[in-house]
RNA sequence: CAAGCAGGCUACCUUAUCGCUGCUUCUUUCGAGAAGGAGAGGAAAGUCCGGACACCAUAGUGCAUUGUAGCGGAUAACAUCCGUCCGUCGUGAGACGAGGACAAGUGCAGCAGAAAGAAUGUACAGGUAAUGCUGUAGUGAAAUCAGGUAAACUCUACGAGGUGCAAUGCCAUGUAUAUGAACGCUUAAGAGCGGCACGCUCAAUGUUCAAGGGUAGGCAGAUAAAAGUUACUGGUAACGGUAAUUUUAGAUAAAUGAUAAGGCUUAGACAGGAUUCGGCUUAUGGCCUGCUUUUUUA
């Protein structure tokens, strides 16, 4: 089991990041929002992740940084779920898009439901191409 | 004890597990792994001043524009800081002050008053060819004698060029001209150049030679500095000098977190570096010191 979110693992291609909002498809569970889409990455990995908050809702910067490392953190407990299924590279940009300061154990929960939506969406998608 | 004034210090701690960003050493199957040690603030904030640094001319001259303003000092510099005088406020500890000049010119001015400067006149007296021509009274802080006002223009003294690290330099990739050099042409218009003028540099098209630009990426800039601590020493002080000693974030979609347990003044406020320093301003939890006033007690 590997519960490390090294350099490698981050998003961090500009031109990724443009693709993934002009090209990408979401997936959400509140407060969270997941963007995604399937493309070949830099490094060998199978998933690139980053996290926003927007500063329009949240102005002072120890709060957006308290809330992406929440976001941060509940990903590198919980990636290893969509490391093991899926079979192609994917990014992803996960967004914050509730209006309140959340406890990690909200985080957590949603993060959870919000990769398993990921995963059956993922899976209806594949299933007729084959 | 209460109310208040001034100043200083500090910014939850401990343990365990998982994890993040640099650094050093070792191992390596060159993918990486292991160990050690380091890792946000007093305001990192607002971007309000002043520097360093980079490029544009080693940023020059005059005007315009603009900043500062008792006096003396500190400093790389300042609008900051220190000392001191004066003024205002406060019982006081203290606080605050755009505190140079109305000795050149222009402007402005409530009430009262005929009239506050280009306009006119009341009463009494004097005087004249005639006239507010002269004196006194009257209004007012001030009456053809001047005064007040410069967070009014202005004058004086000193200062200010512009753009900001997304500056700037280099490397690899790579396609076709918006690049550079030389020659030649022109001396008009234009660009650098930003309010204007001067001045400086470049310079259409063409020929030859050389290699670039945009875009995305990497490296440098980029963390050792007007640095901190201690001792001695000069100075009322700000601050300076000498010696010893320490190394103290360096990311780039951006690193300090999560979980569990315990403790404390019982959920610990305000709040997260981004080229870098000195200030100012604003936000804010706790602790300490000195002083003032009133009352009480001795």
């Amino acid at each position: 089991m590997n519960y490390r979110f090294p350099k490698e693992e981050k998003l961090k291609s500009k031109k990724c990041i443009e693709l993934l909002f002009s090209e990408g498809s979401s997936v959400s569970k509140f407060p969270l929002k997941l963007i995604y889409t399937a493309t070949s990455l830099p490094k060998d990995v199978p998933v690139q992740a980053g996290v926003s908050v927007t500063k329009r809702r949240f102005k002072k910067a120890v709060t957006r940084n308290r809330i992406k490392r929440l976001m941060r953190e509940a990903y590198r407990l919980h990636k290893n779920d969509v490391f093991n299924t899926i079979s192609t590279s994917y990014a992803f940009m996960f967004l914050y898009i509730g209006k309140q300061e959340p406890t990690f154990e909200e985080i957590e929960k949603s993060m959870i439901r919000l990769l398993q939506k990921f995963l059956e969406r993922t899976a209806t998608e594949n299933t007729p191409l084959k």
